[in-house]
DNA sequence: AAGGGCTTATGATTACAGTCATAATCAAAT
DNA sequence: ATTTGATTATGACTGTAATCATAAGCCCTT
């Protein structure tokens, strides 16, 4: 989900360079700004108190972030960091909303993005809950696959390391590692010199 | 989140009756209604292969459900149950969505009611990802709290049973027991002859 | 009043993911 | 070219939630 650029642009929204590893917006502070990614990367997370993170989703160039509080009012859910020197575009919260009343079909947009999370995290959740560690692993690949994220479009690798998959799973690395291994042994993926395909 | 009754029935929504026990809709299919309960209770749970069931929400009278295909026209992503007789009030798919265009501040409601639950899997899935049965249920109550869902507003009451707190959260009912008692004896929450008060 | 089903409760055992340790391999930075 | 850090890999051990079993208390229903 995007807006168009030069749409943003005409409503005043302005470009910001991140460099590697800063902080966009912090978990429970206000939000000021709608979010768009132009280049690089960010990831959306939660730290907890030990400082161990959950990564609640990987942010490509092209998407939106740190949406929900446009909507709900609410502090930030999660924070956002640029895993990669990075390029947003951003405008402020209340003209964002002016140009979501005068806009129905970007409107309409988002409800669906929104739907779409929902979705996801149900999906997870289910997974998560039934504790079987590949059956969580293969949710998470599968809708990936589906969605054309995290995957080569021509060789089917995954281009996410094994940490990536523990950091949004809640798992262990060793345990992603040993379930993927086992996945392999039984077909349902291929892993060779340590790439994943599937 | 409710659409007011008189203006879905000038829209040409019908009343529905359902016993306990029966199914509103379920996983996998395609939707055809927008869905509010009236009175009773539903609930919208995920049901895997092994007949294990994973509640993703118990829907009191007031609320909508099964939204998510109305906005991203996907199929159902989860089965409704009536929990006891209930009824519904329903409204064509097509006519929600004109409904919907017409009324931007519902519209709008409805983005707020979505951004809501992104919000509120997020907590589940973090919680959940700690592996810590404390930590998990704590947080769901906290919410349940805060959202003034589930607490007798009076005496401060969970509604809630141990086993329904176990089908939110894909622990088992001996460890939803364990914990708590354990939180009750860490003084988090009180436990008189089995009521949970918080 | 009695029966049945659900809920809370607790103990014993088991399975398995977490944890810790070590090492080989690969990619990026200097 | 060499160091550094991240990634994949594997083995041994541990902790804890799941599982199984049993029982008491409670609330419906007849």
């Amino acid at each position: 989900m995007m807006i168009d650029i030069d749409l943003l642009l005409a409503w005043g929204a302005a470009f910001k360079k991140v460099a590697k590893g800063n902080i966009l917006f912090s978990e429970g502070t206000t939000c000021s700004f709608y979010y768009q990614l132009v280049s690089g990367q960010v990831r959306w997370l939660n730290i907890d108190d030990e400082g161990k993170e959950f990564t609640q989703a990987i942010i490509e160039p092209g998407e939106c972030f740190g949406e929900l509080p446009l909507f709900d009012d609410e502090p930030y859910a999660a924070s956002a960091i640029a895993d990669e020197e990075s390029v947003v575009i951003r405008l402020h919260k209340p003209v964002f909303s002016q140009l979501l009343s005068e806009h129905t079909k970007i409107h309409l947009k988002f409800s669906k993005l929104l739907a779409k999370k929902v979705r996801f995290k149900l999906l997870l959740l289910k997974s998560l809950a039934c504790h079987d560690p590949e059956t969580m692993i293969s949710a998470l690949l599968r809708y990936f696959k589906k969605e054309h994220k995290n995957f080569c479009c021509d060789c089917h690798q995954l281009k996410l390391t094994r940490q990536q998959i523990a950091d949004m799973t809640g798992l262990r690395v060793e345990t992603v590692i040993r379930s993927m291994r086992h996945m392999h042994e039984k077909g349902e993926l291929r892993i060779t010199k340590g790439k994943v395909y599937c």
